[in-house]
DNA sequence: CAGATAACCTGCGTGC
DNA sequence: TGCACGCAGGTTATCT
């Protein structure tokens, strides 16, 4: 579910509450994610301190003192919230807390994930660029490095659709689903069109609005669309600023011409056929 | 190689 | 009310 707006929102948040605290403890799950957490994990990190939490494209790295790194990862449905010793499960359902981490100060950080989806692994910070998952992805889209020429020359001769593109991590890290359809939306480019057949213009208004759309979500900490929580239990406050995901049928805030909805790779895509062409 | 598709897993909304 | 079905913010293995 988490984008990289809703995991940048995350670490923000978790960089102002839990560095400092010591991992005292905690326990895994026995079911499996995505991929296996290993069994002794909670013993690896059990004594390391929490010294900064990062992120790349939509992978969560909490770096511990010793070295080490905690590589997570969301998927389509998970979430890490941190709750104080008094605290609820804000509404999620305790059967899939997979993995919980008792910090010194009587707080807890849990990995929640019904579909389970998320990763969860420890590794040598020394290592993390070894990591194959990580290696693949492409540029942050809120760097440097991610910029017009480079959509341009990505985009070229390509004939997947420019929706597909923008989702392909290995072309820009961080883009999913909803994100996709909102950058298109602003730039005026339908996600259907082919890679390569998007003229000069309309890649110099993709590479703008793509900074442009997931700044503004992230300065509202996220997107909740069905029960995505922050590591407060909180939804994010974007998803009234949504223009056009999930608004099928319902007026264009330009021309209220009523949305459309197709499907785009295997995934619901919404435009406006007057202002995106 | 690029591109398309199925698969992983659970929950929830919809329509009968 | 119950049930079958479709769909969900992601990634990746496996086809053509």
């Amino acid at each position: 579910m988490p984008e990289l707006p809703e995991v940048e929102s995350l670490r923000s948040l978790l960089d102002n509450s839990v560095v400092g605290r010591t991992i005292v403890g905690g326990r895994i799950g026995k079911k499996p994610l995505r991929r296996h957490v290993t069994r002794d994990f909670i013993a690896d990190v059990k004594g390391h301190r929490i010294e900064r939490i990062a992120r790349r494209a939509k992978y969560l790295l909490i770096e511990l003192s010793g070295g080490l790194v905690i590589v997570a990862h969301l998927g389509m449905s998970g979430s890490l919230t941190h709750r104080d010793g008094n605290a609820g499960s804000f509404g999620l359902d305790p059967a899939h807390d997979h993995a919980e981490f008792a910090l010194d100060d009587g707080s807890r950080l849990v990995f929640n994930d019904p579909r389970r989806f998320g990763i969860l692994r420890l590794m040598a910070r020394e290592r993390l660029s070894t990591l194959k998952e990580l290696e693949a992805l492409g540029p942050e889209p809120l760097g440097a490095e991610f910029s017009a020429d480079y959509l341009a020359g990505k985009a070229h001769g390509r004939k997947v659709a420019v929706k597909n593109l923008l989702m392909d991590q290995r072309i820009v890290a961080g883009i999913g689903n909803i994100y996709a359809s909102e950058i298109l939306f602003r730039a005026g480019v339908r996600p259907t069109r082919r890679s390569g057949r998007v003229t000069r213009a309309e890649i110099e208004r993709i590479a703008r609005a793509v900074p442009a759309v997931l700044g503004e979500a992230i300065e509202g900490r996220g997107t909740t669309f069905r029960n995505y929580l922050d590591s407060r239990g909180e939804p994010g406050r974007f998803a009234s600023k949504l223009l056009v995901y999930d608004r099928e049928g319902e007026p264009c805030v330009q021309c209220s011409t009523p949305l459309r909805k197709v499907v785009v790779g295997q995934r619901a895509s919404f435009y406006c056929a007057k202002c995106q062409r």
